[in-house]
DNA sequence: TATTGTAACTAACAATCGTTAGTTTTGTAA
DNA sequence: TTACAAAACTAACGATTGTTAGTTACAATA
């Protein structure tokens, strides 16, 4: 599991960007961050940019590979959104910084990268989306708007990595127990 | 209600941040949006982190105030619980942007304003979870871990800022029932 | 030992940043 | 009409930005 420079690059920008957003982080702070000038990581990488893509985009492919994968499994929808939302949690714990810039910094995508970004966003919304709605025909999901448990399920799930360092003790496997266990069955 | 020129720069600003963030704004960015050079903003604010800290504090103050006297009423933590998050979902609504640079640009503050923001911050997190404590206390609220339930209700209401925009025809009193009952009673 | 590719370096570039100084325009009240 | 304050302007500053060009240090291979 040896890294490349280019991956270490990655790997260390993540982390800054995750404190001070992708436009407050200079080049010369990634290359002192490495020990080294920031000439030099140009031997690695195009620019900035490609920094910010590769990691974006690389999760974001995450997202949507494993959704689409539950999206079309067997089961009922409230067992699909289980499953969707623990993925969820696991792609959460595993790149916690990178997703830092895929929820803060995905506006500083240019280009082909932008337009990708947003096309995976929205899809991955639109299974979720389906999911609910399916699981309100079936009547095992109550009635409410779907937006608003949608919304409130997915911006529960998009701030998770602000709270992965402070879970501290509490185990994954708890965690997701936990947290799917609020979601769906609330808190009464 | 006439707005001071201040005023409506930090307005104007508060959008510019939302869309891209504190640090990728410029003071020229700001300008050109109302139709004047960027020095001619220095007539009615000290600088950038001016416009920052006026934005961030103001809002941060309006949570503070509203999230103390809710803790100190009467009834019982369910029902405070709900005020408060009626409440949150109130300031949300009408301050959006301003909100937005609060989630996500409260870091580029400095010096005294930073600590009174943490301060802040704090305080209210910390309000939040006496009040989820105690229903638990009071066996109204599912033994969870109380982290669990108050990191689940704040992401939800601190996202909401992105999707008041998309909130369409929803109007606010539909949503705040909605809101509340998904949060507190779940969705099954 | 000679060669070669990798990865670092120094130095500099044009552009943009927040901000200041000094000046002119504009609107209001005397 | 004159006087004054508010709010715009032009021009420029030093610092920092992302990036390029050209060069050097070092390790592995032939």
């Amino acid at each position: 599991m040896k890294l490349t420079r280019k991956e270490e690059i990655v790997i260390v920008a993540a982390k800054l960007f995750k404190e001070k957003g992708y436009s407050a982080v200079s080049m010369r702070d990634i290359a002192q961050q490495m020990d080294i000038k920031a000439a030099s990581l140009y031997n690695h990488i195009k620019g900035k940019q490609e920094i910010l893509s590769s990691l974006v985009l690389h999760v974001a492919e995450k997202f949507t590979n494993s959704t689409q994968t539950i999206t079309s499994q067997d089961g009922t929808a409230l067992q699909r959104l289980k499953k969707l939302i623990e993925v969820h949690i696991d792609i959460t714990v595993h790149h916690a910084d990178a997703i830092a810039a895929l929820n803060n910094d995905w506006m500083h995508l240019d280009g082909q990268d932008l337009l990708d970004f947003i096309a995976m966003r929205d899809q991955y919304e639109e299974n979720f989306r389906s999911i609910i709605k399916q699981g309100i025909q079936e009547k095992q999901i109550k009635a409410k708007e779907p937006e608003v448990i949608l919304f409130s399920i997915l911006s529960t799930l998009r701030t998770l990595y602000l709270w992965n360092e402070k879970r501290g003790k509490l185990e994954v496997n708890v965690l997701k127990k936990e947290l799917v266990a609020v979601l769906i069955s609330g808190i009464v």
